[in-house]
DNA sequence: CTTGACCTTCTACCACGGTACAACGTCTAC
DNA sequence: GTAGACGTTGTACCGTGGTAGAAGGTCAAG
């Protein structure tokens, strides 16, 4: 199989191929006589994971920790529990900043439907989005 | 007043500074008879009002947009009003991504408790995150 | 007159996950 | 033998909001 037809088979482009590889997401591949990156299905099976893990938000550096240990002959489990664990704290925080921005925008779009431009001081830049905090 | 003392009283850097002025959110300044920048007080009302706006998660080319547009003398307030509803739309967006992965997150930890690492098969890279999609 | 703190410009780098292009080699089919 | 589709490497670029450093000019105090 050659990177060309790895890639369609994976849904992704060539280049993302040999990026993978460069980042140590995968083997350096086996070449041909020709020089050609030259693959066999586990590489399939490999991309889909990596794939399913950035799904589950974790970056292509921690899928390649994951990969390291499972290529060390240990079972990655704990590692990726713990890896797991971590987004999830990491998410749940990025969720309460953004629900606070929400919040403050929404007090901001109420702002800018009540005020009256013609209030709007020139010496401040924007009263809707005025010091207010 | 030059451009550290406006910096520090802003409480940003003074390559910041520079760097707005570059990206247009500060007109070009005065510059004294040695090249210096020189500032009075309506660069600090600005410099506070790119911090306000940012902390309603406005990007710096969206706050440029309101400063070009009071500064063309009119009140931006419509545009402000849009870029907020935008914004508002954008964020709840966002959560929404977040609380789907934040769910996906815990059904893998729930499973990463459950499964035995004895029954990690070698042919897959991890049994937590399999493709169970 | 020198030290140190300030200022100037320009350039490059950080994370993140690619994408795009140049300049070149190779393989297949006609 | 040549076109066109593939492969190779290397490099640079995208957005985002800065930060860091080099190499130099300026200014006040001692």
């Amino acid at each position: 199989m050659l990177i060309g037809e790895l890639a369609d088979a994976a849904g992704v482009s060539a280049q993302t191929v040999r990026l993978y590889e460069r980042k140590g997401l995968l083997p350096d591949a086996d070449r041909g006589a020709n020089g050609y990156r030259v693959y066999d299905d586990s590489m399939l099976v490999r991309l889909r994971f990596i794939r399913v893990a950035q799904e589950a938000g974790l970056t292509l550096a921690e899928i390649r920790s994951i990969i390291e240990i499972r290529d060390d002959g240990t079972a990655p489990c704990a590692h990726v529990g713990s890896l797991i664990d971590t987004k999830l704290t990491d998410v749940r925080a990025r969720i309460r900043h953004l629900a606070a921005l929400q919040a403050e925008l929404e007090r901001l779009l109420g702002r800018s439907q009540a005020l009256d431009p013609a209030d709007c001081a020139d010496d401040d830049i924007c009263h809707i989005l005025a010091t207010a905090k």
